[in-house]
RNA sequence: GCACCCGUAGCUCAGUUGGAUAGAGCGCUGGCCUCCGAAGCCAGAGGUCACAGGUUCGAAUCCUGUCGGGUGCGCCA
């Protein structure tokens, strides 16, 4: 039971009474009502604005309506105590009993704690990582990629039903430079010497691998034919295997989609150019001249007639071009086919993960989403800032002229996956994130996943030692489900209490902003109250977890201590990180 | 020039979609190990939420304007 709906679906019953009795007007909206935590405990454990919000449809002082609402909450199950405080607040005191059955609640659950109904079965597509199939993933992917892949599992357990899917860009120039590239090492894998790699080609030597593969498949059958012959053999090899090397990057990241879209097949399909008509029917396209943008005028710019999409219909700057002036669709245009595509194979709900650069073009494909989906598709677009790679504080210079970025398994093999994710969560994604490989290493206050770790590893600590301290008290979770848990009255064991009630609401909220790094933000404030908590037990013995002249007490505070180390397990699930048992 | 994001403690950042006396870490000052993991905890100092108006019971949050910073701006992806 999430706590505070629970009093939420109270609160609109009373409403509902106050309605019959002529109260409160029929069909006021519930939708501004709040039924949360007060940022001052002293006000209580639930505090409600119902009052001031009704009371002005209504024409009622808010402190008379508030007055009429709280008495009737006088009566219901659970509530000890209901004030009203300043501009008309209601504020609850909610029996301890309550609180304290929620260990019971979350040893029943287990990892499984927080989930909610919240998306109630909808489905919902997720496209994330989408990095172009010519090289191995480097740093700047692995926030997106860590990003929409715990916004997935958030989704998840918030009653969403969720597709993960990856958009192969493997149609334009940068497949065919991917194609001319892996050529010169087919050539040199043939024993010529190709000399420096020019400008413009990919330098890296993981397309030695591809030559190779396409000498002993075909022998040198291509050497000095013609390019149209050799290209469309050399692109479709090498970006199969680029695209095999992209989900190896992402395993060792422990990610998984499971659905990748080729925009090359949105081309060979002529699903564009269906798509394009489509939107010709309703007068969406024309030919026409875009003005170039003032105070910063291209040199190269030259006037021409282009062949437009009105976006400006729906909310965008300018119209936009779908067509090159080669006369081929621009990248845009296949982007409309594709969020068409997701629309049609039943996904009227879309999130892109995308990176700061992209952030211009979220108006002009939603303009796409609304136009050719008669406002049917609703397609939310992520944006993931910058990550600053450090060491020791010093920023890490990355040119990839010379091939010198730091790839991802690289920065993987040196601190570990569950560091990597971890850390591109702590910041809200639209923030500039730092990211020192040292600093994730250390153990100390100073790094947050070391911290919940800790605390995590702690509680697990306690449970072993009871063997010891406590012999033939067992930690299991159906033993512990049994404990008197009214025995868990101190003031900072309630505290934690609490914050643990407090999970499946955060889920519902982050899902709702679509916000993952809340995750961590709350992970760090339960392990806070749990090393505070511990702390006690060291300056007071009688609040340490395991008193031994008292087996009772002791299976009240292991309950606890099992429910935090669940409920953090539960948080580092959806983060996609291993909780430790021990740190040593 | 236009669009989007940002401006919160000395520093790095949260802030529950409009709630009550604005929070955390680092740093600084002082305290806590015979004791379940001190790799931790507690206390203190530190603020005109960039600025000015507006909306209302109520604004760090929404609107307008100003200042300052970032990103992007036809045919690349």
């Amino acid at each position: 039971m999430n706590v505070f709906n629970h009093y939420r679906s109270e609160i609109e019953d009373i409403i509902k009474e106050l309605t019959e009795e002529g109260v409160l007007q029929p069909g006021l909206s519930v939708s501004r009502i709040s039924v949360e935590p007060p940022r001052d405990p002293v006000h209580g454990d639930i505090s409600t604005n119902v009052a001031m919000v009704l009371a002005g449809p209504a024409s009622l002082k808010p402190s008379d309506l508030a007055k009429d609402i709280a008495e009737k909450l006088e009566n219901v199950d659970g509530i000890s105590k209901v004030s009203i405080a300043g501009p008309g607040f209601i504020n609850l005191h909610i029996e301890l009993k309550i609180w304290q059955e929620q260990i019971s609640e979350i040893l029943f659950h287990g990892l499984r704690y927080g989930d909610t109904e919240l998306g109630g079965g909808q489905e919902i597509n997720i496209e994330y990582v989408s990095a172009n199939p010519t090289g191995p993933m480097h740093v700047g992917h692995a926030r997106g990629a860590v990003i929409g892949d715990v916004l997935s599992s958030l989704l998840e357990k918030a009653g969403f039903n969720v597709t993960r899917e990856f958009y192969v860009n493997d149609a334009g120039v940068q497949v065919d430079v991917l194609a001319r590239s892996a050529y010169l090492r087919y050539r040199q894998c043939l024993g010529e010497d190709i000399g420096e790699i020019p400008d413009g080609l990919y330098p890296g030597e993981y397309l030695v691998a591809v030559g190779n593969e396409i000498v002993d498949e075909h022998g040198d059958i291509f050497l000095g034919s013609a390019e149209a012959d050799w290209l469309p053999i050399f692109r479709d090899i090498a970006t199969s295997r680029m695209l095999e090397l992209i989900r190896e990057d992402l395993a060792l990241l422990g990610i998984q989609h499971q659905v990748f879209r080729s925009e090359q097949t949105l081309h060979d399909h002529d699903s564009i150019t269906q798509v394009v008509s489509e939107l010709e029917d309703r007068d969406l396209v024309y030919w026409g001249v875009l003005e170039p943008p003032k105070g910063q005028t291209p040199d190269d710019w030259e006037q021409r007639e282009q062949y437009l999409f009105r976006s400006t219909v729906f909310g965008d700057d300018i119209d936009r071009p779908l067509k090159k002036s080669d006369g081929t669709w621009t990248y845009f245009a296949a982007d409309i086919a594709y969020h068409l595509d997701k629309f049609r194979r039943g996904f009227s709900e879309m999130i892109d993960v995308w990176g700061a650069d992209h952030k211009g073009y979220i108006k002009r494909l939603q303009a796409a989403v609304e136009a050719t989906t008669d406002g049917n598709g609703l397609l939310d677009v992520c944006i993931c800032n910058l990550v600053n790679l450090l060491e020791n504080g010093e920023p890490i210079r990355m040119s990839k002229r010379a091939g010198n970025f730091v790839t991802l398994r690289d920065v993987v093999d040196q601190v570990g996956k569950d560091a990597v994710r971890f850390m591109m969560l702590t910041r809200s994604n639209e923030a500039p994130l730092d990211f020192d490989l040292k600093q994730v290493l250390e153990q100390s206050r100073d790094n947050p996943l070391f911290y919940v770790q800790y605390a995590h590893a702690r509680a697990c600590s306690v449970l072993r030692n009871t063997e010891i301290k406590l012999p033939g008290l067992s930690v299991d979770d159906s033993s512990l489900k049994k404990a008197d848990v009214a025995l868990l009255n101190d003031a900072a064991e309630l505290d934690l209490i609490k914050l643990l009630a407090g999970w499946p609401r955060l889920i519902e909220t982050a899902a709702t902003a679509r916000e993952p790094h809340r995750i961590p933000f709350y992970l760090n404030e339960v392990a806070a109250a749990f090393h505070g908590l511990w702390n006690k037990g060291n300056e007071n013995l009688s609040l340490r977890f395991l008193i031994t002249d008292n087996t009772e007490l002791s299976k009240a505070r292991l309950a606890l201590v099992r429910a935090a180390a669940l409920v953090i397990a539960s948080g580092l699930t959806v983060m996609g990180v291993e909780p430790l048992r021990e740190m040593r």
